[in-house]
DNA sequence: GAAATCGTTCAAAGCGCTTTGGTAAAAATA
DNA sequence: TATTTTTACCAAAGCGCTTTGAACGATTTC
């Protein structure tokens, strides 16, 4: 069923039908009606690429993962879409996604842009002077970034979390409960989220006339393993650090392993201070002990990242938002005073 | 730049730049390589609408998570549909997500195929007597499904493990071991692939004239934190049983926690068995003691998946694709006989 | 009562592509 | 050489929608 065969039926035209259907004033009430129960009885939906190629708009939003991240797609990532997919839904809009592969993350967006797929995309994980602002500034493809891009002069739209005074009030809690040797097992520092959070580290220590040893830290991947792995590394040292800061829940479950085979009870022997992005399979709660963690709903930023979004395309015009949102230090039964 | 537009500096018609194009043979050589190469020059690229509408394909294939599994996203959607990525690109084909969300997963379906956005759905995470399946049906859209539908007498596309003969081989494992109490701390089992995970567990210990006790058992949500309690609650029971099988890797960082907390050793004290998806983030092998798994990757899955769909709408004359992976049972050091 | 305004409706054009049904020139066949 | 076939190209229709511009009767204004 298409809108000329809903025409007439009704006895209408085209027109009249199409616009009854997407609220334009000039329909008679009744004609109104009656177009919208008869659409609804037949179940009719107009055809999608029609009516992206007569408004020249896709309704949709491209979410595209770097393809370096393929060997390892984000676990955050299913969380971070699903918060967006109901404001998304809300106004008529799809989410095309492209996970990593072969294909390069710029040539995907080329596509997009040539193409006109999406109207706009989401980009994620940027790091610091990420080339794909210049490269989305220069196709005029709408986007809002997850993330900042440090050493960036141009101006674009994101929402970020206070990673830096994450850090920093993480750092200071524990300096505060006399720890004077504190690690930091990072996520890789290309990404400016663990960049910035890093400075807030080296800042509050900084702060206090205490210097980050180099040994007490490390950037790597957020698994489980190099969690083990570098814990275990850390606290093997001479003079080991008696406070960790961890960038992810999953360092945190190696963390707590590592731990457990060196006979170290957490929250006594050494305080454990992790990020917690809200991931619903790993409950920074419910461990053993509850974990103090800097917390901030990665599901929440998803669904404001769509908002804002949606934003962007509906009125060009407007001023590119920046949004900072500032993130709960939540002290639990991890963090102790230093022995 | 558009088709016209092309056309008209190459001082052809449309048609033959479009049949140029799309490697049509009623073009000649030179004007073919004249057409690339200018089309390549401007990096021109056909309107993704223009070319749906008229060819009425839509090039993109749905992935709908189911609405009640909104509150706990698949951890493992991310790895499945980053192997289906290529795939897909190599086609000229998208992903288009709806991850979840308020909106009925029955009525996205509806929307899909009315609208035509796209040519064929994947279905996730089947259910016992899944609804979806006859819905689909009755849309004539074509569709995969990731797992099978017990209890159902339709055909329809399918690539599943081994699920019930994984956990066949791993109960008897566990037997062959001397084990003789053995627990399960299973996946919900309305999802078809937990309730043959269950049924290959049951009919190991029966075929050894053993009968499972439903104290040892456990069906749940596959979060460290349900790993943890039910490792915990099966291991205190009087006479708690030596060996445990489970669902996932997540919930094995639950049941390493509980483990450790009771003083018991794996691999000596209890034996674990755990079905591995292979997920990047949480490493079986390198796990102290390295962990004896069923493993079946994820990832592999979704890209095969992929394949079957596109050959699915490619050619609907075709037979329907049934595929059953046999699942790797491998032996670390997380087993042992037992006490 | 004539002119202007308003409320409804419609015919037709256009979005950018593919595809059908040609045609003219070149090549093959008779 | 005349005829058929092949090759290489094109004009125009059509995909299903939105939107412009016009029409027409009913209502209001002067």
């Amino acid at each position: 069923m298409n809108l000329k065969e809903l025409a007439k039926h009704l006895n209408l035209s085209p027109t009249t039908v199409s616009r009854a259907l997407n609220g334009y004033p000039e329909v008679g009430e009744a004609t109104r009606k009656r177009v919208d129960e008869e659409a609804r009885r037949f179940g009719y939906r107009p055809n999608t690429h029609a009516r992206r190629l007569a408004t020249g708009r896709a309704h949709a939003i491209g979410y595209v993962l770097p393809a370096d991240k393929s060997l390892m797609i984000d676990p955050l990532f299913s969380d971070f879409v699903a918060g967006a997919t109901d404001v998304y839904a809300a106004h008529g809009f799809d989410v095309m996604l492209h996970a990593g592969g072969q294909e390069d993350e710029s040539s995907v967006y080329q596509r997009y842009s040539q193409g006109g797929s999406v109207d706009g995309v989401v980009v994620l994980g940027p790091r610091l002077g990420d080339p794909r602002i210049e490269l989305l500034n220069g196709l005029h493809m709408p986007y809002v970034v997850h993330g900042r891009v440090g050493g960036l002069t141009s101006d674009f739209a994101w929402l970020d979390i206070d990673n830096y005074g994450a850090f920093y009030r993480a750092t200071k809690l524990l300096i505060d409960l006399g720890h004077r040797r504190i690690g930091l097992i990072n996520g890789l520092e290309d990404f400016n989220y663990a960049h910035d959070r890093r400075c807030g580290y080296e800042k509050a220590l900084q702060d206090r006339g205490l210097n980050a040893d180099p040994l007490f830290t490390s950037s790597g991947l957020m698994t489980e393993e190099n969690g083990y792995r570098q814990t275990k590394r850390i606290l093997q040292l001479a003079n080991p650090p008696t406070a960790l800061i961890l960038g992810s829940m999953l360092l945190v479950a190696g963390a707590m392993r590592a731990a457990n085979e060196m006979g170290l009870l957490i929250g006594r022997d050494v305080s454990l201070i992790a990020h917690d992005d809200g991931l619903p399979f790993l409950n920074a709660q419910s461990l053993v002990p509850s974990l103090t963690t800097t917390s901030s709903s990665i599901r929440a930023a998803g669904e404001r990242v769509a908002q804002l979004m949606l934003g962007i395309i509906t009125d060009p015009e407007v001023e590119l938002p920046h949004e900072l949102w500032s993130v709960d230090l939540i002290v639990r039964g991890s963090t102790g005073p230093a022995l």
